[in-house]
DNA sequence: TCTGGGGTCCTAGGACCC
DNA sequence: TCTGGGGTCCTAGGACCC
Protein backbone atom coordinates (compact mmCIF):
# COMPACT_ATOMS: atom_id res chain seq x y z
CA UNK A 1 0.00 0.00 0.00
CA UNK A 2 0.82 3.66 -0.71
CA UNK A 3 -0.21 6.72 0.50
CA UNK A 4 -0.09 10.31 -0.97
CA UNK A 5 -0.24 12.97 1.68
CA UNK A 6 0.31 16.85 1.11
CA UNK A 7 -1.03 20.11 2.24
CA UNK A 8 -3.70 21.94 1.47
CA UNK A 9 -3.03 24.76 -0.40
CA UNK A 10 0.09 24.84 1.30
CA UNK A 11 1.94 28.25 1.17
CA UNK A 12 -1.51 29.64 2.18
CA UNK A 13 -1.81 27.51 4.93
CA UNK A 14 1.42 28.01 6.10
CA UNK A 15 0.69 31.65 6.14
CA UNK A 16 -2.06 30.80 8.75
CA UNK A 17 -0.03 28.39 11.21
CA UNK A 18 1.48 31.73 12.46
CA UNK A 19 -1.37 34.13 12.11
CA UNK A 20 -4.34 32.91 13.24
CA UNK A 21 -6.43 36.74 12.59
CA UNK A 22 -6.21 35.27 8.79
CA UNK A 23 -7.37 31.90 9.47
CA UNK A 24 -10.62 31.91 8.13
CA UNK A 25 -10.37 34.53 5.88
CA UNK A 26 -9.36 34.21 1.95
CA UNK A 27 -5.88 34.05 1.31
CA UNK A 28 -3.62 34.25 -1.58
CA UNK A 29 0.26 33.70 -1.80
CA UNK A 30 2.31 35.55 -4.74
CA UNK A 31 5.33 33.80 -6.56
CA UNK A 32 8.44 35.63 -6.33
CA UNK A 33 8.77 38.87 -7.21
CA UNK A 34 5.30 39.25 -6.37
CA UNK A 35 4.19 37.94 -10.26
CA UNK A 36 1.98 35.23 -10.46
CA UNK A 37 -0.71 34.01 -7.71
CA UNK A 38 0.71 30.32 -6.75
CA UNK A 39 -1.20 29.36 -3.60
CA UNK A 40 -5.07 29.70 -3.25
CA UNK A 41 -6.98 28.71 -0.11
CA UNK A 42 -9.96 27.00 0.13
CA UNK A 43 -12.06 30.38 0.80
CA UNK A 44 -10.13 32.15 -1.84
CA UNK A 45 -10.57 29.40 -4.75
CA UNK A 46 -14.75 29.46 -3.30
CA UNK A 47 -14.45 33.23 -4.79
CA UNK A 48 -13.13 32.07 -8.10
CA UNK A 49 -9.68 33.29 -7.81
CA UNK A 50 -7.64 31.44 -10.30
CA UNK A 51 -4.45 29.92 -9.55
CA UNK A 52 -1.33 31.54 -11.47
CA UNK A 53 -2.53 34.25 -12.86
CA UNK A 54 -0.35 37.27 -13.05
CA UNK A 55 -1.28 39.34 -9.75
CA UNK A 56 -1.05 42.98 -11.43
CA UNK A 57 -4.21 41.40 -13.52
CA UNK A 58 -6.22 39.98 -11.15
CA UNK A 59 -4.91 42.97 -8.23
CA UNK A 60 -8.63 44.65 -8.14
CA UNK A 61 -10.55 41.54 -8.20
CA UNK A 62 -8.46 40.79 -4.69
CA UNK A 63 -8.84 44.22 -3.01
CA UNK A 64 -12.97 43.90 -3.69
CA UNK A 65 -13.34 41.11 -2.06
CA UNK A 66 -10.59 41.55 0.81
CA UNK A 67 -8.23 38.82 -0.29
CA UNK A 68 -5.32 38.97 2.00
CA UNK A 69 -2.45 39.05 -0.10
CA UNK A 70 1.18 37.46 0.90
CA UNK A 71 4.71 37.53 -0.85
CA UNK A 72 6.46 33.68 -0.49
CA UNK A 73 8.06 33.04 2.43
CA UNK A 74 10.33 30.20 1.22
CA UNK A 75 12.08 30.46 5.08
CA UNK A 76 8.76 29.93 6.73
CA UNK A 77 7.58 27.08 4.39
CA UNK A 78 10.87 24.96 4.11
CA UNK A 79 10.47 25.25 7.64
CA UNK A 80 7.40 23.94 8.49
CA UNK A 81 7.68 21.62 5.71
CA UNK A 82 10.58 20.13 7.83
CA UNK A 83 8.17 19.73 10.98
CA UNK A 84 5.50 18.76 8.56
CA UNK A 85 7.46 16.00 7.03
CA UNK A 86 9.15 14.79 10.18
CA UNK A 87 5.28 14.25 11.97
CA UNK A 88 4.06 11.92 8.69
CA UNK A 89 7.05 9.90 8.25
CA UNK A 90 6.37 8.19 11.60
CA UNK A 91 3.70 6.95 10.36
CA UNK A 92 5.12 4.25 7.33
CA UNK A 93 8.27 2.45 6.26
CA UNK A 94 9.59 4.29 3.61
CA UNK A 95 8.69 7.86 2.81
CA UNK A 96 9.84 9.87 0.25
CA UNK A 97 9.67 13.87 0.37
CA UNK A 98 8.46 14.62 -3.10
CA UNK A 99 8.03 18.40 -2.80
CA UNK A 100 7.95 20.68 -0.26
CA UNK A 101 4.33 19.88 0.34
CA UNK A 102 3.84 16.34 -0.57
CA UNK A 103 5.33 13.00 0.31
CA UNK A 104 4.83 9.37 -0.68
CA UNK A 105 4.31 7.07 2.13
CA UNK A 106 5.00 3.23 0.95
CA UNK A 107 3.47 0.34 3.72
CA UNK A 108 5.30 -2.47 3.39
CA UNK A 109 5.09 -4.64 6.87
CA UNK A 110 1.57 -2.81 7.77
CA UNK A 111 -0.81 -4.85 5.83
CA UNK A 112 -1.55 -7.02 8.78
CA UNK A 113 -1.68 -4.20 10.76
CA UNK A 114 -3.75 -1.71 10.35
CA UNK A 115 -7.69 -2.67 9.79
CA UNK A 116 -9.03 0.35 8.69
CA UNK A 117 -6.77 2.76 6.67
CA UNK A 118 -9.40 5.06 7.07
CA UNK A 119 -9.40 5.49 10.04
CA UNK A 120 -5.30 5.66 9.93
CA UNK A 121 -5.72 8.55 7.44
CA UNK A 122 -7.25 10.46 9.77
CA UNK A 123 -4.26 9.48 12.67
CA UNK A 124 -1.95 10.81 10.03
CA UNK A 125 -4.27 14.11 9.84
CA UNK A 126 -4.93 14.66 13.56
CA UNK A 127 -1.09 14.45 13.88
CA UNK A 128 -0.05 17.03 11.97
CA UNK A 129 -2.63 19.40 12.62
CA UNK A 130 -1.63 19.25 16.22
CA UNK A 131 1.93 19.22 16.22
CA UNK A 132 1.60 21.86 12.85
CA UNK A 133 -1.67 23.19 12.51
CA UNK A 134 -1.40 22.27 8.83
CA UNK A 135 -4.21 20.69 7.19
CA UNK A 136 -3.20 17.43 4.94
CA UNK A 137 -5.32 15.29 2.94
CA UNK A 138 -4.60 11.33 2.56
CA UNK A 139 -4.87 9.50 -0.13
CA UNK A 140 -3.97 5.36 -0.18
CA UNK A 141 -3.50 3.64 -2.95
CA UNK A 142 -2.28 0.50 -3.86
CA UNK A 143 -0.11 2.39 -6.89
CA UNK A 144 1.84 5.72 -6.35
CA UNK A 145 -0.43 6.87 -9.02
CA UNK A 146 -3.50 5.64 -7.17
CA UNK A 147 -2.65 7.23 -3.95
CA UNK A 148 -2.20 10.67 -5.78
CA UNK A 149 -5.84 9.76 -6.96
CA UNK A 150 -7.12 9.05 -3.67
CA UNK A 151 -5.49 12.05 -2.46
CA UNK A 152 -6.87 14.27 -5.16
CA UNK A 153 -10.69 12.52 -3.61
CA UNK A 154 -9.81 13.46 -0.11
CA UNK A 155 -9.20 16.64 -0.93
CA UNK A 156 -11.65 18.16 -3.50
CA UNK A 157 -14.36 15.42 -4.24
CA UNK A 158 -17.62 15.98 -2.34
CA UNK A 159 -18.59 13.30 0.15
CA UNK A 160 -14.95 12.55 1.27
CA UNK A 161 -13.30 13.96 4.44
CA UNK A 162 -9.73 14.49 3.88
CA UNK A 163 -8.80 10.94 3.21
CA UNK A 164 -9.68 8.60 0.78
CA UNK A 165 -8.78 5.18 -0.19
CA UNK A 166 -8.74 3.35 -3.23
CA UNK A 167 -8.14 -0.57 -2.46
CA UNK A 168 -10.32 -2.03 -4.60
CA UNK A 169 -12.25 -2.32 -7.99
CA UNK A 170 -15.35 -0.53 -6.33
CA UNK A 171 -13.84 2.33 -4.60
CA UNK A 172 -11.40 2.70 -7.53
CA UNK A 173 -14.25 3.40 -10.05
CA UNK A 174 -16.02 5.69 -7.95
CA UNK A 175 -13.19 7.98 -7.61
CA UNK A 176 -12.01 7.46 -11.00
CA UNK A 177 -14.72 8.39 -13.36
CA UNK A 178 -15.50 11.55 -10.82
CA UNK A 179 -11.77 12.61 -11.91
CA UNK A 180 -10.99 14.09 -15.10
CA UNK A 181 -8.11 12.96 -17.39
CA UNK A 182 -5.68 15.87 -16.22
CA UNK A 183 -6.82 15.76 -12.34
CA UNK A 184 -4.72 12.30 -13.24
CA UNK A 185 -0.99 12.59 -12.41
CA UNK A 186 1.02 13.06 -15.70
CA UNK A 187 -1.97 14.09 -17.43
CA UNK A 188 -1.75 17.55 -18.34
CA UNK A 189 -3.11 19.99 -20.90
CA UNK A 190 -1.92 18.96 -23.94
CA UNK A 191 -2.76 15.23 -23.34
CA UNK A 192 -5.85 15.42 -22.13
CA UNK A 193 -7.18 17.58 -25.22
CA UNK A 194 -5.56 14.58 -27.40
CA UNK A 195 -7.43 12.28 -25.35
CA UNK A 196 -10.53 13.61 -25.48
CA UNK A 197 -10.68 13.78 -29.41
CA UNK A 198 -10.22 10.13 -29.13
CA UNK A 199 -13.70 10.37 -26.60
CA UNK A 200 -11.96 9.58 -23.66
CA UNK A 201 -13.58 11.77 -21.45
CA UNK A 202 -12.49 10.70 -17.42
CA UNK A 203 -9.78 9.44 -15.94
CA UNK A 204 -11.96 5.82 -15.83
CA UNK A 205 -11.67 5.61 -19.47
CA UNK A 206 -8.40 6.16 -19.63
CA UNK A 207 -8.22 3.26 -16.74
CA UNK A 208 -9.85 1.45 -19.48
CA UNK A 209 -7.71 1.45 -22.73
CA UNK A 210 -5.42 -0.80 -23.54
CA UNK A 211 -1.95 0.35 -22.88
CA UNK A 212 -0.69 -1.34 -25.56
CA UNK A 213 -2.40 1.37 -27.48
CA UNK A 214 -1.79 4.43 -25.35
CA UNK A 215 1.76 3.36 -25.81
CA UNK A 216 1.93 3.41 -29.73
CA UNK A 217 -0.47 6.56 -30.28
CA UNK A 218 1.44 8.68 -27.05
CA UNK A 219 4.01 7.28 -25.32
CA UNK A 220 5.23 4.90 -22.42
CA UNK A 221 4.28 7.32 -19.95
CA UNK A 222 0.48 7.27 -20.87
CA UNK A 223 0.82 3.82 -20.93
CA UNK A 224 2.77 3.56 -17.49
CA UNK A 225 -0.01 5.68 -16.41
CA UNK A 226 -2.85 3.27 -17.49
CA UNK A 227 -1.66 0.31 -15.88
CA UNK A 228 -1.12 2.43 -12.39
CA UNK A 229 -4.50 3.36 -12.48
CA UNK A 230 -5.69 -0.22 -12.73
CA UNK A 231 -3.30 -1.40 -10.01
CA UNK A 232 -0.64 -2.37 -11.97
CA UNK A 233 2.45 -0.90 -9.96
CA UNK A 234 4.95 0.45 -12.99
CA UNK A 235 6.71 3.13 -10.94
CA UNK A 236 8.78 1.02 -8.17
CA UNK A 237 9.27 2.25 -4.86
CA UNK A 238 12.94 3.57 -6.08
CA UNK A 239 11.66 4.80 -9.67
CA UNK A 240 9.63 7.67 -7.70
CA UNK A 241 12.38 8.82 -6.18
CA UNK A 242 15.42 8.50 -8.00
CA UNK A 243 17.75 11.06 -7.96
CA UNK A 244 17.45 14.13 -9.93
CA UNK A 245 19.17 14.29 -13.59
CA UNK A 246 19.32 17.90 -13.51
CA UNK A 247 19.17 20.60 -10.76
CA UNK A 248 18.42 24.35 -11.55
CA UNK A 249 18.32 27.74 -9.54
CA UNK A 250 16.93 30.07 -11.69
CA UNK A 251 14.72 33.35 -10.58
CA UNK A 252 13.77 36.57 -11.84
CA UNK A 253 15.03 39.29 -10.44
CA UNK A 254 13.59 41.57 -8.57
CA UNK A 255 14.74 44.72 -10.87
CA UNK A 256 16.21 44.48 -13.82
CA UNK A 257 20.60 44.86 -13.79
CA UNK A 258 22.82 46.25 -15.95
CA UNK A 259 25.71 46.17 -13.67
CA UNK A 260 28.22 43.77 -14.27
CA UNK A 261 29.09 42.75 -10.50
CA UNK A 262 25.56 42.77 -9.42
CA UNK A 263 24.39 40.44 -11.75
CA UNK A 264 28.00 37.77 -11.94
CA UNK A 265 27.33 38.17 -7.77
CA UNK A 266 23.59 37.02 -8.44
CA UNK A 267 24.56 33.55 -11.19
CA UNK A 268 27.23 32.93 -8.39
CA UNK A 269 24.50 32.41 -5.86
CA UNK A 270 22.79 30.28 -8.13
CA UNK A 271 25.31 28.46 -8.79
CA UNK A 272 26.06 28.05 -4.85
CA UNK A 273 22.89 27.01 -4.52
CA UNK A 274 22.59 24.29 -7.33
CA UNK A 275 26.33 22.61 -5.56
CA UNK A 276 24.36 22.36 -2.24
CA UNK A 277 21.22 20.80 -4.00
CA UNK A 278 23.90 18.39 -6.42
CA UNK A 279 25.66 17.39 -2.44
CA UNK A 280 22.06 16.73 -0.63
CA UNK A 281 21.63 14.07 -3.40
CA UNK A 282 25.52 13.23 -3.28
CA UNK A 283 25.94 13.90 -6.84
CA UNK A 284 29.10 15.56 -8.44
CA UNK A 285 28.51 17.92 -11.11
CA UNK A 286 30.53 17.55 -14.00
CA UNK A 287 28.54 19.93 -16.47
CA UNK A 288 27.23 23.08 -15.42
CA UNK A 289 24.61 25.80 -17.62
CA UNK A 290 24.98 29.31 -16.99
CA UNK A 291 22.60 32.34 -18.78
CA UNK A 292 20.95 35.29 -17.98
CA UNK A 293 18.48 36.75 -20.06
CA UNK A 294 15.97 40.21 -20.45
CA UNK A 295 12.77 39.77 -20.23
CA UNK A 296 11.07 37.79 -22.52
CA UNK A 297 8.02 40.38 -22.79
CA UNK A 298 11.00 43.16 -23.52
CA UNK A 299 11.80 44.23 -27.24
CA UNK A 300 15.50 43.32 -28.35
CA UNK A 301 14.62 39.68 -25.82
CA UNK A 302 18.68 39.28 -24.88
CA UNK A 303 19.21 35.74 -23.73
CA UNK A 304 22.97 33.83 -23.73
CA UNK A 305 23.75 30.61 -22.22
CA UNK A 306 27.42 28.61 -22.11
CA UNK A 307 28.05 25.23 -20.54
CA UNK A 308 31.37 25.01 -18.46
CA UNK A 309 32.75 21.39 -18.06
CA UNK A 310 34.56 20.57 -15.29
CA UNK A 311 37.79 18.23 -16.10
CA UNK A 312 36.47 16.18 -13.00
CA UNK A 313 32.94 16.30 -11.78
CA UNK A 314 33.10 18.48 -8.66
CA UNK A 315 30.71 19.29 -5.39
CA UNK A 316 32.85 21.97 -4.07
CA UNK A 317 31.08 25.17 -3.88
CA UNK A 318 34.40 27.54 -4.57
CA UNK A 319 35.22 25.62 -7.77
CA UNK A 320 31.64 25.82 -8.93
CA UNK A 321 31.77 29.84 -8.16
CA UNK A 322 35.29 29.87 -9.58
CA UNK A 323 33.89 28.48 -13.06
CA UNK A 324 31.34 31.25 -13.26
CA UNK A 325 33.85 33.74 -13.28
CA UNK A 326 35.23 31.99 -16.49
CA UNK A 327 32.33 31.98 -18.46
CA UNK A 328 30.85 35.26 -17.46
CA UNK A 329 32.38 37.17 -19.95
CA UNK A 330 31.00 35.48 -22.25
CA UNK A 331 27.48 36.07 -20.86
CA UNK A 332 27.56 39.55 -19.98
CA UNK A 333 26.77 42.63 -22.72
CA UNK A 334 26.60 45.88 -21.37
CA UNK A 335 23.26 48.03 -21.92
CA UNK A 336 21.28 44.90 -21.18
CA UNK A 337 18.29 44.86 -18.93
CA UNK A 338 19.22 41.45 -17.48
CA UNK A 339 16.09 40.28 -15.79
CA UNK A 340 16.63 36.31 -15.14
CA UNK A 341 19.49 34.55 -14.85
CA UNK A 342 20.45 31.11 -12.89
CA UNK A 343 22.55 28.00 -13.33
CA UNK A 344 22.37 24.20 -14.00
CA UNK A 345 23.79 21.15 -13.29
CA UNK A 346 22.92 19.53 -16.75
CA UNK A 347 25.19 16.45 -16.02
CA UNK A 348 25.55 14.77 -12.50
CA UNK A 349 28.05 12.02 -11.70
CA UNK A 350 27.29 9.70 -8.48
CA UNK A 351 29.82 10.90 -5.96
CA UNK A 352 30.14 7.10 -5.16
CA UNK A 353 31.84 6.42 -8.58
CA UNK A 354 33.91 9.58 -8.33
CA UNK A 355 36.72 9.83 -10.86
CA UNK A 356 39.82 11.45 -9.84
CA UNK A 357 41.51 13.82 -11.41
CA UNK A 358 44.96 12.68 -12.20
CA UNK A 359 46.29 16.33 -12.64
CA UNK A 360 44.60 18.30 -9.86
CA UNK A 361 46.70 18.43 -6.82
CA UNK A 362 43.59 19.54 -5.11
CA UNK A 363 41.25 16.34 -4.64
CA UNK A 364 37.53 17.17 -3.71
CA UNK A 365 37.13 18.24 0.04
CA UNK A 366 34.22 16.65 1.71
CA UNK A 367 35.02 17.79 4.63
CA UNK A 368 35.50 21.33 3.78
CA UNK A 369 32.01 21.21 2.35
CA UNK A 370 30.19 18.66 5.20
CA UNK A 371 31.52 21.60 7.36
CA UNK A 372 30.35 24.49 5.33
CA UNK A 373 26.65 22.89 4.76
CA UNK A 374 26.82 21.88 8.72
CA UNK A 375 27.66 25.70 10.05
CA UNK A 376 24.49 27.12 7.47
CA UNK A 377 22.41 24.31 8.21
CA UNK A 378 22.82 25.19 12.46
CA UNK A 379 23.04 28.82 12.27
CA UNK A 380 21.19 29.51 9.07
CA UNK A 381 21.62 29.80 5.51
CA UNK A 382 24.58 32.39 4.10
CA UNK A 383 26.41 32.00 7.42
CA UNK A 384 29.48 31.20 5.22
CA UNK A 385 28.45 31.76 1.96
CA UNK A 386 31.39 32.69 -0.89
CA UNK A 387 32.43 36.22 -1.27
CA UNK A 388 31.68 36.10 -4.78
CA UNK A 389 28.00 35.37 -4.81
CA UNK A 390 27.80 39.02 -3.09
CA UNK A 391 26.11 40.09 -0.32
CA UNK A 392 24.48 42.70 -2.00
CA UNK A 393 20.52 42.76 -2.48
CA UNK A 394 19.93 44.73 -4.86
CA UNK A 395 18.93 42.00 -7.58
CA UNK A 396 17.23 40.52 -4.22
CA UNK A 397 13.59 39.76 -5.12
CA UNK A 398 10.43 42.04 -4.50
CA UNK A 399 8.31 40.91 -1.71
CA UNK A 400 5.51 43.58 -1.02
CA UNK A 401 3.70 41.19 1.22
CA UNK A 402 6.16 39.73 3.49
CA UNK A 403 5.15 37.78 6.46
CA UNK A 404 7.22 37.38 9.10
CA UNK A 405 9.87 34.55 9.55
CA UNK A 406 8.56 33.17 12.83
CA UNK A 407 10.73 29.90 13.10
CA UNK A 408 13.73 31.14 11.19
CA UNK A 409 14.63 34.45 12.65
CA UNK A 410 15.45 35.84 15.91
CA UNK A 411 13.64 38.93 15.18
CA UNK A 412 10.39 37.30 13.82
CA UNK A 413 9.98 34.69 16.84
CA UNK A 414 6.09 35.66 17.75
CA UNK A 415 5.35 37.25 21.40
CA UNK A 416 3.03 36.12 23.83
CA UNK A 417 1.68 38.95 25.62
CA UNK A 418 -0.15 37.96 28.64
C1' DT B 1 5.78 53.25 -12.95
C1' DC B 2 5.45 48.81 -14.07
C1' DT B 3 4.31 44.53 -13.34
C1' DG B 4 4.18 38.12 -16.41
C1' DG B 5 7.16 31.64 -11.32
C1' DG B 6 10.29 27.82 -10.88
C1' DG B 7 11.89 22.98 -11.57
C1' DT B 8 12.59 18.64 -14.12
C1' DC B 9 12.54 15.61 -17.91
C1' DC B 10 12.08 14.44 -22.71
C1' DT B 11 12.29 14.83 -27.70
C1' DA B 12 12.74 16.57 -32.35
C1' DG B 13 15.72 18.48 -35.32
C1' DG B 14 20.05 20.43 -36.71
C1' DA B 15 25.09 20.26 -36.97
C1' DC B 16 28.86 17.67 -37.32
C1' DC B 17 31.73 13.64 -37.95
C1' DC B 18 33.32 9.43 -40.17
C1' DT C 1 13.29 6.76 -62.88
C1' DC C 2 15.14 7.36 -58.70
C1' DT C 3 18.11 6.41 -55.38
C1' DG C 4 22.28 8.50 -50.66
C1' DG C 5 23.98 5.92 -43.39
C1' DG C 6 24.55 6.07 -38.81
C1' DG C 7 26.13 7.97 -34.60
C1' DT C 8 26.78 11.72 -31.22
C1' DC C 9 26.10 15.97 -29.35
C1' DC C 10 23.69 20.21 -28.71
C1' DT C 11 19.75 23.29 -28.46
C1' DA C 12 15.26 24.88 -28.20
C1' DG C 13 11.01 24.00 -27.09
C1' DG C 14 7.35 21.12 -25.29
C1' DA C 15 5.16 18.93 -21.54
C1' DC C 16 4.26 18.25 -16.98
C1' DC C 17 4.16 19.36 -12.04
C1' DC C 18 3.55 22.37 -7.96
Amino acid sequence: MYALVDAVAYYASAEKVFDPSIRRKAVVVLTNNDGCICAVCPNARRLGVPKFKPYFQIKNFLAKHNVVIRSSNYELYADLSDKMMNVIGRFCDNQYVYSIDESFLEFKNYNSLIDDWHQYGHKIRRAVWKETRLPVGVGFGTTPTLAKAANHAAKKLSGFDGVAIIDDDLSRKAILSRMSLTDVWGIGDRLGNKLSILGIKDAWDLANQSPRIMRNQFSVLVERTVNELNGVPCLSWDEVRQDKKEIFSTRSLGQRITDYNALKAAITSHACIVARKARQQRSLIKRLLVFASSSPHDENYYKKSLIYEFPAATDNTIKIAEAISYVFDSIYLPGVNFYRCGAGAIELENRRFYQQDMFSVSINNPKLMKCYDKINKRYGKGTVEVAAAGQNEKWAMRRNFLSPSYTSKWKDIPKIIC
